[in-house]
DNA sequence: TCGGTCACGTA
DNA sequence: CGTACGTGACCGAG
């Protein structure tokens, strides 16, 4: 019989060299696998056999376990527990160390800059991992522990204490019952994002670059080409001034374009595209710079640059970060957050494969009903559109009243109707009671916690030279960023426990591609795609369940729209 | 070379 | 005086 000093479950942190093996170390016993490829094989027979929840100081680990094709099935990501309890998007061992021992996470210790003179002066002890001040050692962070089993071994078992006092501070959250699940909801999100960096979105590069064609030509063939066609954009726009104006005017300098306009006989404070939307008409040149603007960001940003850059063997790439620094949303590099709905086409799934795409219906006003425990919102959400419902409450159409309850999500005073805010008050006192709240706090430079337990921190690093109408701009500026954080992020702990179950529950064939904060996009064979969708719907009614148990406030209902598509322009 | 500003794409 | 993000071009300060 099989003996493994580890149980199910059971919290294991894992320490990896890739050059030399790994440590694994538990509550009651470690493991030492030596050799890399007999570390990566005998990591992979603990996940299969015990299926413990691994404990890892960053995502470099899992990127060793991904690359080596191990997909584990539950974690706690150090780095992600520390940004949930801590706030800002700055993570760290010295970091994660230091908050899990109320040390100041914000003046960690660095390693000096390599100096001639003291490599040799380094009064720290090279075999003791923690100073005399309680901090890590900065040395021992970058490699210390390389190449070295009992070092490896130590390293793993300062970051099982490190989670087991994050699991501490989180139980301590006791207004936020959420946290510790949020906690586990996050490191399966940062895992996640490792594995889309790897896996990476599925695209038809060539036709990809038939619709960057379409926008800018074909491919410039060298520098002097690509100057030509340059050149003959701007013409396009240029053309529409009279000779004398067209000299110097480059129209890639905002301030420039706006004394062109003027000289033009347009007036306007900005050269912003909504701004200048309503004077297509008073000018062609206003038209034609409209269009050179939507070619340009083509060219420079999603062109055939970016297409060499970020895509290799059919798989659009970049580099995800399961949370921000603000209220915790996930974020990409690479465009795969902002590319145009011009280029969606493109995303194609590969043969014998479709996509599953959901999308979370009207998911910040249902998550407001539920933080806030207004039960009168929480009703209008048992409506598929819930906005019908407050419309009919509020007496106004069903747009003025959407209008204002995003308003009141924004925080934005001007523009909306005063009667349907007032309406929104005396309807969803509760809910909107939260807000005010949150704004309350944020804009005096409380720190606030989203339901889920994040911190969002409001520095109001001080300016002295701020005069008394910047620091009540600021003020407010806090306000409304404190108000729409408690409603974003926690949408966005939401929208991770949902992408994590579904990660959880997916057949190994079927994987999520893209996230986009209330959008999933998964590729599944064919063969399975429906059942895909199934998952997908099913989990999203888990999810709901689950928060409805750790709050039992109120009762609100969460919508997906879910569709099976070929590519990802097709659905919507 | 760097930070700030403008601009614009997504949610 | 509606939030967040990433990217790229330009500007001015250093």
């Amino acid at each position: 019989m099989e003996t493994s000093p580890f149980a199910p479950n059971e919290a294991v942190a894992l320490a990896i060299d890739p050059r030399g093996g790994a440590v694994a170390v538990g509550e009651h016993g470690a493991e030492i696998f030596w050799g890399p490829d007999a570390a990566l094989a005998e990591i992979e027979r603990l996940e299969r056999r015990v299926g413990p929840r691994w404990v890892w100081w960053t995502s470099a680990t899992p990127e060793v376990l991904v690359a080596a094709g191990i997909r584990p099935a539950r974690c706690w990501d150090l780095d992600a527990v520390h940004r949930l309890l801590h706030g800002g998007w700055r993570a760290g061992p010295a970091r994660s160390w230091a908050g899990a021992h109320g040390l100041d996470t914000d003046d960690v210790p660095t390693v000096a800059p390599v100096d001639l003179f003291s490599a040799a002066d380094d009064d720290g002890d090279p075999d003791q991992p923690i100073r005399p001040d309680g901090h890590l050692d900065p040395s021992w962070v970058d490699d210390g522990w390389h190449d070295d089993p009992e070092r490896l071994a130590t390293w793993a078992t300062l970051a099982l204490e490190v989670s087991r006092r994050q699991s501490d501070q989180l139980a301590a959250l006791r207004d936020r019952p959420a946290a510790p699940a949020t906690a586990r909801s996050e490191s399966a999100a940062a895992l996640l994002a490792v594995e889309l960096d790897h896996d990476g979105l599925p695209i038809d590069v060539a036709e990809a670059e038939r619709i960057v064609s379409s926008f800018i030509g074909p491919r410039p063939l060298n520098a002097a080409d690509e100057q030509r066609v340059m050149a003959e954009r701007d013409d396009l726009v240029l053309m529409h001034l009279p000779p004398d104006l067209r000299s110097g005017v480059d129209l890639r300098n905002p301030a420039n374009v706006k004394s062109l306009l003027r000289r033009a006989g347009i007036e306007v404070d900005d050269t912003r595209a909504w701004r200048l939307e309503r004077l297509r008409e008073e000018h062609p040149v206003v038209n034609a710079l409209l269009i050179w603007r939507k070619a340009e960001r083509i060219a420079t940003t999603f062109g055939y640059r970016w297409l060499d850059e970020h895509v290799s063997a059919g798989r659009l790439r970049g580099s995800w970060s399961p949370s921000d620094g603000a209220a915790g949303r996930m974020t990409a590099t690479a465009g795969l957050h902002n590319m145009p709905a011009d280029l969606r086409p493109a995303i194609v799934a590969e043969a014998g494969h479709g996509f599953v795409r959901a999308d979370l219906g009207q998911i910040e006003p249902r998550i407001l009903a539920a933080v806030s425990g207004d039960h009168a919102l929480a009703t209008a959400t048992h409506d598929a559109d819930m906005y019908a419902p407050v419309a009919q409450r509020l007496g106004v159409s069903r747009e003025i009243a959407k209008v204002a309850v995003l308003g009141a999500m924004y925080g934005q005073t001007t523009g909306l109707g005063a009667a349907a805010l007032r309406g929104l008050d005396t309807a969803y006192p509760v809910a909107m009671r939260y807000l005010t709240d949150a704004a309350t706090m944020a804009s005096s430079g409380n720190d606030l916690r989203t339901r889920g337990g994040r911190r969002v921190r409001m520095s109001s690093s001080g300016d002295p030279d701020a005069d008394e109408r910047d620091l009540r701009s600021r003020a407010a500026a806090r306000g409304r960023f404190g108000r729409n954080a408690m409603v974003q992020g926690a949408a966005a702990e939401f929208f991770k426990t949902w992408a994590a179950i579904v990660r959880a529950r997916l057949p190994s064939n079927a994987r999520v591609v893209l996230c986009l904060h209330d959008e999933l996009l998964v590729h599944a064979p064919l063969d399975i795609i429906d059942n895909v969708a199934t998952i997908v719907d099913e989990t999203l009614q888990e999810t709901a369940a689950r928060w409805q148990q750790l709050d039992r406030r109120a009762d609100v209902h969460f919508v997906a729209d879910t569709s099976v598509i070929n590519r990802w322009s097709e659905a919507k």
